[in-house]
DNA sequence: CAGGCCTGTTACACTTTCGTCGCATAGGCT
DNA sequence: AGCCTATGCGACGAAAGTGTAACAGGCCTG
């Protein structure tokens, strides 16, 4: 559990048949999809959707994929996330590839869907190695997230099942500001309704949680923004 | 021909995203890996490192991994050496199970990693019953797979069928948190359908039988997520 | 074929956790 | 300072998760 629920892509293609069918395949392979059908569309979209992955069309209107990807891979904060080309001809592959855009994985038109989901899948597992063996750690705050534990210092902590999936979004990124949609979503699921407020309130019962044995609190509130650990 | 040292498992996979994140994980539960990317190098291997098990990609090119699983197969000196195969659509199981090439188990893609390991195991087990006296140890508890017996301390316990293998997933890895439906899966095997609820039950004679002659609990209940050890 | 063991399901009690509300408090802006 | 909004926090009813006893059916054994 890199993250908690399903893998998040983003899919970029202009081509509204092609996009549609893609959405389609990987929405049934388990993947949460966002889709785009342009570049400018697409640089706001990896801010607030934080994907897991970007599946990029080359050739797009204005902002182009390759320009796109060539963006993405110069901000450090975008720079880990993995970015597979599309691109309609195998001799453009070698352009790309000259281009040092810094895409991870390139397939050519017309691909196989299949094989197409078996590179998603295998960009996912390189970035996001099933959370194999991973002690996620944060001053000092440590979380076990196969054993399902937490400590402060030298205590073990128990937390709730909400507060710890909190947690474990909050340490994932630390320093990272996450605004309360963010945190329903990714805590609680996408399409779950709850308050906003309730996010307040489950941070205040980490908070409690996190300094029932003394400590500073971990946990910093950006006013007007949302929350962040550190 | 008990052997002794790492077990060996051949792992053949033509995608080297995947077979290199599988590898790691095998290695981390002490394997000695061997690998392929592709059928024709796999049957060389086969005889030049006898391995004890092989983990076998479905979709390969040139010789397919079925055609590997069927050649081996008819071989009397490599008919034993149990086969998974990685399969990347639940249909294809059908086809392999039809085909009777012989694996002795399959794993559908995309697979939890978490899986394929507890089934490695698993075949491991079933041919080499010994694992040259290895004894599952967790605090006070043994268990000794080959005479199918626990001891607490002293003690003796009895333990049904399903109570044993129960106890064995959760002692082979100890502390990890498994979820209802992952202990379904490894304990009363996959296309079986029985209520969640039935896995707390068992728990519960579990915990039972590990606590007749006294002791503390040894079973953690995790909240929202399922059982571990310890 | 009777008896015992094991199994899966269900029902109920109990506990923990959840989501919301109301009000107090803090922060920022004019 | 005064106002307004955002946030912290305690309280509470509701919902969900869990432990366990009881029961019925299946399987094997003697």
């Amino acid at each position: 559990m890199a993250r908690s629920g399903q893998p998040r892509v983003l899919l970029v293609e202009d081509e509204p048949a092609q996009r549609t069918v893609l959405a389609y395949n990987l929405e049934a392979e388990g993947f949460a999809v966002t889709q785009a059908d342009n570049g400018e569309d697409a640089m706001v979209l990896v801010d607030e959707e934080d994907p897991d992955i970007i599946i990029l069309d080359w050739m797009m209107p204005k902002v182009s994929g390759i320009e796109v990807c060539r963006r993405l891979k110069m901000r450090p904060e975008t720079r880990g996330i993995p970015i597979i080309m599309l691109s309609a001809r195998a001799e453009e592959v070698d352009r790309i590839r000259g281009l040092e855009t810094g895409a991870d994985d390139y397939v050519i038109k017309p691909y196989s869907v299949l094989e197409l989901m078996a590179r998603a899948r295998a960009q996912l597992r390189r970035v996001r190695p099933s959370t194999a063996g991973v002690v996620l750690e944060h001053e000092d705050i440590r979380l076990d997230p196969e054993s399902h534990r937490v400590y402060r210092g030298e205590n073990v902590l128990k937390l709730g099942p909400t507060e710890f999936k909190l947690l474990v979004t909050l340490m994932e990124r630390p320093g990272r500001v996450f605004s309360r949609e963010q945190l329903l979503d990714l805590v609680w699921g996408r399409d779950i309704y709850v308050d906003t407020r309730t996010v307040d309130v489950h941070v205040g019962r980490l908070r409690k949680s996190l300094m029932q044995f003394g400590g500073s609190d971990p946990v910093r509130t950006v006013r007007g923004a949302g929350y962040a650990l550190g």
